[in-house]
DNA sequence: GTACATCGTTAGTCTCACTAACGCAACGGG
DNA sequence: CCCGTTGCGTTAGTGAGACTAACGATGTAC
């Protein structure tokens, strides 16, 4: 069902938004990341996957074992929903989850050999589901698009 | 506080996030879309609204008066959440909400004089806050983001 | 040793996008 | 003229994301 028809209205309508409400950056932004989001949720779940799991996977294996407030910092999840990624991940013996003995605060987690696995296999998922999402684009325009992106977005995280 | 202090890191250690990770666009795209809105959202509470209020407003300016239905199509808000935003415009009395007589179950919805007075701020202000979200952007760069944003939602609109 | 910071964890807030179901009114066909 | 269907406004609720506050346990610095 089209998002005009669950609004109730006629499809062979158009629709008439105003301009100036269409060409805002803020609700374009808003808009193509609802239907990413969900592209990329739905093809995660596919593969019994989180989008929150591929980020803390990738994080063990580029950069290796550490601290739940350390991944934290590396995947930009609060230390807060960590918790809950990790359950999931060591429920998938996907993660191994064991006390620091140098510092009994902490947690040290460790990718699995099936994390690994599992990670390439999410690796290869994400291709496909970002190649959907940026279809219509040729490769130039996708390296733009990511490039300005890339900009907008260093922008405002430097500047906080 | 920046986002990687709040995660618990230490702002003069690098956040190092793997490649893979920071480079998706669907992760940019989330993460760019976060500031985006926190930042219209702001804007807009400072002078009393909120981003559907101008939705709506915009709406009726363009196209005229309508029942929420069609407020609902033109828009995009769902009919469930538009009963909201009409409350809180009706409130400020920005609009009129007055039954159809030539349908019972409709309301018919108008702008006021005050609306279009609103409105007329409201756009001014957006205007400022997508210059402060485009800032790093050239006009050319902004046109260009704006029509490759507008060609990926249309992509993933159309074919629903 | 006492004050302070950090770690993992629990709980809760707020906003978005979206679904389900309600009572009511209108329309269309037998 | 009744009757099923469709559209309307409304209420309630879901599930996820982003974020805050505060806890007890532990480590660090003065």
């Amino acid at each position: 069902m089209t998002r005009a028809e669950a609004a109730g209205l006629p499809d062979d309508d158009a629709p008439k938004m105003p301009d100036r409400l269409r060409r805002r950056a803020s609700r374009q932004l808003s808009q193509l990341t609802a239907r990413s989001d969900r592209l990329i949720n739905e093809g995660l779940a596919r593969v019994d996957a989180r989008k929150w799991h591929y980020a803390v996977l990738a994080s063990l294996q580029d950069f290796g074992p550490g601290s739940q407030a350390a991944l934290s910092g590396r995947t930009g999840i609060y230390r807060s929903d960590m918790v809950g990624v990790l359950n999931e991940l060591a429920e998938r013996d996907l993660v191994e989850r064991a006390p620091d003995p140098d510092d009994r605060r902490r947690n040290i987690i460790t990718i699995s050999t099936q994390g690994r696995r599992h990670l390439h296999r999410l690796d290869k998922v994400l291709d496909d589901l970002h190649d959907e999402l940026l279809a219509p684009l040729s490769p130039a325009e996708r390296d733009q698009f990511v490039q300005l992106l890339t900009r907008l977005l260093d922008h405002h995280t430097r500047a906080s």
